[in-house]
DNA sequence: GAATATCGCGTAGCTTGCTACATTTTTCGG
DNA sequence: CCGAAAAATGTAGCAAGCTACGCGATATTC
Protein backbone atom coordinates (compact mmCIF):
# COMPACT_ATOMS: atom_id res chain seq x y z
CA UNK A 1 0.00 0.00 0.00
CA UNK A 2 2.16 2.82 1.20
CA UNK A 3 5.80 2.79 0.07
CA UNK A 4 7.63 4.53 2.51
CA UNK A 5 10.62 3.38 4.15
CA UNK A 6 8.80 4.42 7.27
CA UNK A 7 6.59 1.99 6.54
CA UNK A 8 9.31 -0.48 5.79
CA UNK A 9 10.62 0.21 8.84
CA UNK A 10 7.43 0.10 10.38
CA UNK A 11 6.52 -3.45 9.16
CA UNK A 12 10.16 -4.84 10.19
CA UNK A 13 9.56 -3.57 13.89
CA UNK A 14 6.29 -5.58 13.73
CA UNK A 15 7.97 -8.70 12.55
CA UNK A 16 10.73 -8.70 14.87
CA UNK A 17 8.61 -7.55 18.01
CA UNK A 18 6.44 -10.42 17.03
CA UNK A 19 8.76 -13.19 16.12
CA UNK A 20 10.34 -12.50 19.71
CA UNK A 21 6.82 -12.63 21.30
CA UNK A 22 5.80 -16.24 20.00
CA UNK A 23 9.68 -17.72 20.56
CA UNK A 24 9.02 -16.65 24.48
CA UNK A 25 5.37 -17.66 24.80
CA UNK A 26 6.12 -20.78 26.08
CA UNK A 27 8.00 -19.59 28.70
CA UNK A 28 5.51 -16.95 29.93
CA UNK A 29 7.46 -14.40 28.94
CA UNK A 30 6.80 -11.04 26.91
CA UNK A 31 9.34 -9.70 24.69
CA UNK A 32 10.01 -6.82 26.41
CA UNK A 33 10.34 -8.85 29.90
CA UNK A 34 12.78 -11.44 28.13
CA UNK A 35 14.63 -8.44 27.05
CA UNK A 36 14.94 -7.00 30.92
CA UNK A 37 15.97 -10.58 31.95
CA UNK A 38 18.68 -11.02 29.49
CA UNK A 39 20.12 -7.85 30.56
CA UNK A 40 19.90 -8.90 34.06
CA UNK A 41 21.98 -11.74 33.85
CA UNK A 42 24.80 -9.76 32.12
CA UNK A 43 24.86 -7.66 35.11
CA UNK A 44 27.42 -8.39 37.81
CA UNK A 45 25.37 -6.33 40.67
CA UNK A 46 21.84 -6.24 40.78
CA UNK A 47 20.42 -3.17 39.07
CA UNK A 48 17.55 -1.23 40.44
CA UNK A 49 14.63 0.17 38.30
CA UNK A 50 16.34 3.25 37.44
CA UNK A 51 19.39 1.06 36.00
CA UNK A 52 16.80 -0.35 33.49
CA UNK A 53 14.78 2.81 32.70
CA UNK A 54 18.41 4.04 31.59
CA UNK A 55 19.66 0.82 29.56
CA UNK A 56 16.66 0.65 27.69
CA UNK A 57 15.01 4.35 27.38
CA UNK A 58 11.78 3.76 29.31
CA UNK A 59 9.87 5.81 31.68
CA UNK A 60 10.14 4.20 35.14
CA UNK A 61 6.01 3.90 35.21
CA UNK A 62 6.72 1.27 32.49
CA UNK A 63 9.36 -0.25 33.78
CA UNK A 64 7.58 -0.30 37.01
CA UNK A 65 4.79 -2.29 35.89
CA UNK A 66 7.24 -4.63 34.13
CA UNK A 67 9.11 -5.58 36.71
CA UNK A 68 5.44 -5.85 38.92
CA UNK A 69 4.19 -8.21 36.79
CA UNK A 70 7.93 -10.48 36.40
CA UNK A 71 7.60 -10.82 40.18
CA UNK A 72 4.25 -12.02 40.71
CA UNK A 73 5.11 -14.69 37.72
CA UNK A 74 8.78 -15.45 40.24
CA UNK A 75 11.12 -14.47 37.09
CA UNK A 76 12.94 -11.53 40.07
CA UNK A 77 12.46 -10.67 42.77
CA UNK A 78 13.05 -7.21 44.57
CA UNK A 79 15.22 -6.67 47.83
CA UNK A 80 16.13 -2.59 49.36
CA UNK A 81 19.00 -1.91 49.07
CA UNK A 82 21.25 -2.10 52.27
CA UNK A 83 22.85 1.63 52.12
CA UNK A 84 19.91 3.13 50.13
CA UNK A 85 16.47 3.02 51.75
CA UNK A 86 15.22 4.09 48.80
CA UNK A 87 15.89 1.62 46.12
CA UNK A 88 15.25 -1.83 45.64
CA UNK A 89 17.88 -4.05 43.64
CA UNK A 90 16.17 -6.31 41.53
CA UNK A 91 17.80 -10.06 41.99
CA UNK A 92 16.95 -12.84 38.81
CA UNK A 93 15.50 -16.00 39.94
CA UNK A 94 16.53 -19.58 39.15
CA UNK A 95 13.04 -19.87 37.03
CA UNK A 96 14.27 -16.24 35.25
CA UNK A 97 18.11 -17.32 34.75
CA UNK A 98 16.62 -20.79 32.80
CA UNK A 99 14.82 -18.50 30.41
CA UNK A 100 18.26 -16.46 29.73
CA UNK A 101 19.71 -18.84 26.81
CA UNK A 102 16.88 -19.19 24.90
CA UNK A 103 16.65 -16.04 25.33
CA UNK A 104 19.62 -15.07 23.74
CA UNK A 105 19.16 -17.46 21.24
CA UNK A 106 16.32 -16.02 20.01
CA UNK A 107 17.86 -13.15 19.42
CA UNK A 108 20.46 -14.60 17.48
CA UNK A 109 17.97 -16.50 15.67
CA UNK A 110 15.97 -12.89 14.82
CA UNK A 111 19.18 -11.48 14.01
CA UNK A 112 20.53 -14.06 11.60
CA UNK A 113 16.89 -14.31 9.86
CA UNK A 114 16.39 -10.81 9.36
CA UNK A 115 20.24 -10.41 7.35
CA UNK A 116 19.51 -13.99 5.60
CA UNK A 117 21.15 -14.28 2.02
CA UNK A 118 22.83 -11.29 2.61
CA UNK A 119 26.46 -11.16 1.67
CA UNK A 120 28.54 -9.89 3.61
CA UNK A 121 28.89 -6.60 2.65
CA UNK A 122 25.32 -6.27 2.00
CA UNK A 123 25.22 -6.78 5.73
CA UNK A 124 27.86 -3.80 6.34
CA UNK A 125 26.05 -1.90 3.95
CA UNK A 126 22.86 -2.24 5.80
CA UNK A 127 24.28 -1.96 9.47
CA UNK A 128 25.76 1.48 8.06
CA UNK A 129 22.95 2.46 6.46
CA UNK A 130 20.65 1.94 9.41
CA UNK A 131 22.99 3.85 11.70
CA UNK A 132 23.38 6.72 9.48
CA UNK A 133 19.25 7.31 9.17
CA UNK A 134 19.06 6.87 13.11
CA UNK A 135 21.87 9.92 13.21
CA UNK A 136 19.38 11.34 10.49
CA UNK A 137 16.72 11.30 13.00
CA UNK A 138 18.90 13.04 15.44
CA UNK A 139 18.91 9.90 17.73
CA UNK A 140 22.43 9.31 17.16
CA UNK A 141 23.01 9.58 21.02
CA UNK A 142 20.91 6.83 21.97
CA UNK A 143 17.51 7.50 20.61
CA UNK A 144 14.77 9.68 23.13
CA UNK A 145 14.98 13.77 23.00
CA UNK A 146 14.05 14.72 19.57
CA UNK A 147 11.29 17.30 20.06
CA UNK A 148 11.53 20.25 19.09
CA UNK A 149 12.62 20.19 15.44
CA UNK A 150 9.74 18.73 13.39
CA UNK A 151 8.66 22.22 12.43
CA UNK A 152 10.88 22.47 8.95
CA UNK A 153 8.08 22.41 7.24
CA UNK A 154 7.37 25.52 4.90
CA UNK B 1 24.75 -0.68 24.29
CA UNK B 2 23.16 -3.56 22.13
CA UNK B 3 24.64 -3.68 18.53
CA UNK B 4 21.83 -5.26 16.83
CA UNK B 5 20.25 -4.73 13.30
CA UNK B 6 17.35 -5.63 15.67
CA UNK B 7 18.08 -3.26 18.24
CA UNK B 8 18.71 -0.10 15.12
CA UNK B 9 15.38 -1.17 13.75
CA UNK B 10 13.48 -0.48 17.44
CA UNK B 11 15.28 2.50 17.68
CA UNK B 12 14.55 4.08 14.31
CA UNK B 13 10.70 2.79 14.67
CA UNK B 14 10.89 4.11 18.17
CA UNK B 15 12.41 8.00 16.43
CA UNK B 16 9.65 8.15 13.81
CA UNK B 17 7.08 7.22 15.66
CA UNK B 18 7.83 9.78 18.06
CA UNK B 19 8.41 12.55 15.24
CA UNK B 20 5.16 11.75 13.95
CA UNK B 21 3.48 12.18 17.39
CA UNK B 22 5.21 15.27 17.73
CA UNK B 23 4.00 16.89 14.60
CA UNK B 24 0.53 16.21 15.37
CA UNK B 25 0.31 16.98 18.45
CA UNK B 26 -0.97 20.65 18.01
CA UNK B 27 -3.99 19.45 16.38
CA UNK B 28 -4.40 16.89 18.88
CA UNK B 29 -3.93 13.92 16.79
CA UNK B 30 -1.94 11.04 17.45
CA UNK B 31 0.10 9.44 14.84
CA UNK B 32 -2.54 6.34 14.84
CA UNK B 33 -5.27 8.42 14.11
CA UNK B 34 -3.30 10.67 11.74
CA UNK B 35 -2.54 7.67 9.67
CA UNK B 36 -6.28 6.40 9.55
CA UNK B 37 -6.86 10.29 8.66
CA UNK B 38 -4.57 10.32 5.82
CA UNK B 39 -5.94 7.06 4.57
CA UNK B 40 -9.49 8.18 4.72
CA UNK B 41 -8.94 11.20 3.01
CA UNK B 42 -7.59 8.87 -0.11
CA UNK B 43 -10.13 7.16 -0.63
CA UNK B 44 -13.32 7.79 -2.87
CA UNK B 45 -16.01 5.43 -0.75
CA UNK B 46 -16.05 5.98 2.98
CA UNK B 47 -14.50 2.87 4.53
CA UNK B 48 -15.87 0.67 7.11
CA UNK B 49 -13.76 -0.51 9.93
CA UNK B 50 -13.13 -3.65 8.36
CA UNK B 51 -11.39 -1.80 5.46
CA UNK B 52 -9.08 0.13 8.03
CA UNK B 53 -7.84 -2.99 10.02
CA UNK B 54 -7.28 -4.67 6.09
CA UNK B 55 -5.29 -1.62 5.07
CA UNK B 56 -3.01 -0.95 8.70
CA UNK B 57 -2.87 -4.91 9.77
CA UNK B 58 -4.89 -3.78 12.91
CA UNK B 59 -7.08 -5.48 14.57
CA UNK B 60 -10.47 -4.88 15.05
CA UNK B 61 -10.91 -3.88 18.45
CA UNK B 62 -7.70 -1.48 18.09
CA UNK B 63 -9.20 0.15 15.11
CA UNK B 64 -12.51 0.61 16.73
CA UNK B 65 -10.89 2.67 20.07
CA UNK B 66 -8.74 4.65 17.66
CA UNK B 67 -12.02 5.25 15.48
CA UNK B 68 -13.98 6.10 18.90
CA UNK B 69 -11.69 8.47 19.88
CA UNK B 70 -11.57 10.17 16.50
CA UNK B 71 -15.19 10.54 16.58
CA UNK B 72 -15.22 11.83 20.39
CA UNK B 73 -12.84 14.92 19.10
CA UNK B 74 -15.02 15.41 15.68
CA UNK B 75 -12.49 14.36 13.33
CA UNK B 76 -14.62 12.24 11.80
CA UNK B 77 -18.33 10.94 11.83
CA UNK B 78 -19.96 7.07 11.58
CA UNK B 79 -23.11 6.47 9.57
CA UNK B 80 -24.42 3.18 9.23
CA UNK B 81 -24.54 1.27 5.64
CA UNK B 82 -27.91 1.71 3.48
CA UNK B 83 -27.93 -1.65 2.45
CA UNK B 84 -25.63 -3.84 4.85
CA UNK B 85 -27.13 -2.95 8.49
CA UNK B 86 -23.56 -4.00 10.16
CA UNK B 87 -21.51 -1.87 8.90
CA UNK B 88 -20.76 1.61 9.80
CA UNK B 89 -19.27 3.73 7.43
CA UNK B 90 -16.50 6.33 8.18
CA UNK B 91 -16.85 9.95 6.85
CA UNK B 92 -14.12 12.52 7.39
CA UNK B 93 -15.37 15.39 8.92
CA UNK B 94 -14.09 19.42 8.02
CA UNK B 95 -12.07 19.17 11.08
CA UNK B 96 -10.33 16.07 10.21
CA UNK B 97 -10.00 17.37 6.46
CA UNK B 98 -7.91 19.95 7.55
CA UNK B 99 -5.15 17.86 9.24
CA UNK B 100 -4.24 15.63 6.19
CA UNK B 101 -2.46 18.45 4.42
CA UNK B 102 -0.11 18.28 7.81
CA UNK B 103 -0.04 14.65 8.08
CA UNK B 104 0.67 14.49 4.11
CA UNK B 105 3.29 16.88 4.84
CA UNK B 106 5.12 15.41 8.10
CA UNK B 107 4.82 12.31 6.56
CA UNK B 108 7.12 13.68 3.41
CA UNK B 109 8.87 15.38 5.88
CA UNK B 110 10.09 12.17 8.14
CA UNK B 111 10.59 10.42 5.11
CA UNK B 112 12.95 13.05 3.80
CA UNK B 113 14.92 13.40 7.01
CA UNK B 114 15.80 9.44 7.29
CA UNK B 115 17.97 9.66 3.83
CA UNK B 116 19.00 12.54 4.37
CA UNK B 117 22.63 12.77 2.99
CA UNK B 118 22.23 9.40 1.52
CA UNK B 119 23.17 9.34 -2.48
CA UNK B 120 20.52 8.33 -4.95
CA UNK B 121 21.96 4.50 -5.24
CA UNK B 122 22.12 4.25 -1.03
CA UNK B 123 18.22 5.34 -1.05
CA UNK B 124 17.87 2.70 -3.06
CA UNK B 125 20.07 0.52 -1.63
CA UNK B 126 18.66 0.79 1.54
CA UNK B 127 15.06 0.13 0.21
CA UNK B 128 16.22 -2.85 -1.03
CA UNK B 129 17.51 -4.27 1.82
CA UNK B 130 14.48 -3.25 3.80
CA UNK B 131 12.06 -4.68 1.75
CA UNK B 132 14.24 -7.71 1.49
CA UNK B 133 14.66 -8.09 5.26
CA UNK B 134 11.16 -7.83 5.27
CA UNK B 135 10.65 -11.03 3.15
CA UNK B 136 13.34 -12.70 5.38
CA UNK B 137 11.24 -12.15 8.11
CA UNK B 138 8.34 -13.77 6.11
CA UNK B 139 6.23 -11.15 5.45
CA UNK B 140 6.56 -10.16 2.22
CA UNK B 141 2.99 -11.19 2.11
CA UNK B 142 2.05 -7.67 4.24
CA UNK B 143 3.32 -8.70 7.25
CA UNK B 144 0.96 -10.62 9.75
CA UNK B 145 0.69 -13.83 10.02
CA UNK B 146 4.65 -15.23 10.54
CA UNK B 147 3.50 -18.25 13.43
CA UNK B 148 4.86 -21.58 13.84
CA UNK B 149 8.45 -21.14 12.64
CA UNK B 150 10.74 -19.70 15.08
CA UNK B 151 11.70 -22.79 16.81
CA UNK B 152 14.30 -23.63 14.38
CA UNK B 153 17.11 -23.05 16.89
CA UNK B 154 18.71 -26.45 17.32
C1' DG C 1 21.22 21.07 62.51
C1' DA C 2 17.20 22.47 59.86
C1' DA C 3 15.21 23.81 55.42
C1' DT C 4 15.23 22.72 50.73
C1' DA C 5 16.27 20.32 46.60
C1' DT C 6 16.92 16.03 44.27
C1' DC C 7 16.37 11.18 43.62
C1' DG C 8 13.94 6.60 43.43
C1' DC C 9 9.83 4.79 43.31
C1' DG C 10 4.55 4.33 43.36
C1' DT C 11 -0.12 5.37 41.50
C1' DA C 12 -3.61 7.30 38.39
C1' DG C 13 -5.07 7.65 34.01
C1' DC C 14 -4.28 7.94 29.08
C1' DT C 15 -3.27 5.59 24.01
C1' DT C 16 -2.36 1.73 21.26
C1' DG C 17 -1.72 -2.88 20.52
C1' DC C 18 -3.59 -7.77 21.42
C1' DT C 19 -6.98 -12.22 22.25
C1' DA C 20 -11.28 -14.13 23.34
C1' DC C 21 -16.04 -13.97 23.54
C1' DA C 22 -20.80 -12.03 22.41
C1' DT C 23 -24.17 -9.94 19.20
C1' DT C 24 -26.39 -8.87 15.13
C1' DT C 25 -27.03 -9.23 10.26
C1' DT C 26 -26.29 -11.37 6.03
C1' DT C 27 -25.60 -15.33 3.25
C1' DC C 28 -25.79 -19.94 2.03
C1' DG C 29 -27.42 -24.98 2.14
C1' DG C 30 -30.75 -28.27 2.37
C1' DC D 1 -38.12 -21.16 3.95
C1' DC D 2 -35.47 -22.10 7.97
C1' DG D 3 -31.31 -23.08 10.26
C1' DA D 4 -26.39 -22.77 10.25
C1' DA D 5 -22.21 -20.50 8.81
C1' DA D 6 -19.86 -16.31 8.04
C1' DA D 7 -19.14 -11.43 8.53
C1' DA D 8 -19.04 -6.79 10.93
C1' DT D 9 -18.96 -4.84 15.07
C1' DG D 10 -18.91 -4.48 20.16
C1' DT D 11 -17.05 -5.48 24.94
C1' DA D 12 -13.89 -7.28 28.53
C1' DG D 13 -9.54 -7.61 29.99
C1' DC D 14 -4.50 -7.69 29.40
C1' DA D 15 0.46 -5.80 28.09
C1' DA D 16 3.36 -2.06 27.22
C1' DG D 17 4.25 2.51 26.30
C1' DC D 18 3.52 7.51 28.04
C1' DT D 19 2.81 12.00 31.31
C1' DA D 20 1.75 14.02 35.63
C1' DC D 21 1.56 13.92 40.33
C1' DG D 22 2.83 12.45 45.16
C1' DC D 23 5.72 10.59 48.82
C1' DG D 24 9.56 9.12 51.46
C1' DA D 25 14.72 9.00 51.63
C1' DT D 26 18.92 11.10 50.67
C1' DA D 27 21.87 15.22 49.63
C1' DT D 28 22.84 19.85 49.76
C1' DT D 29 22.95 24.38 51.45
C1' DC D 30 22.73 27.89 54.65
Amino acid sequence: MKKHNGHRIHILHWCTDHAMTNALADMELTAAQGRILGMLELRDTPPCSRDIEEAFHLSHPTVSGLLSRMEKKGFIRFRPDETDRRCKRIYILPKGQQCTETMHKTVQHIESRLVQGFTKEERTQFTALLDRAIANMGADLCCRKIEEESETHD
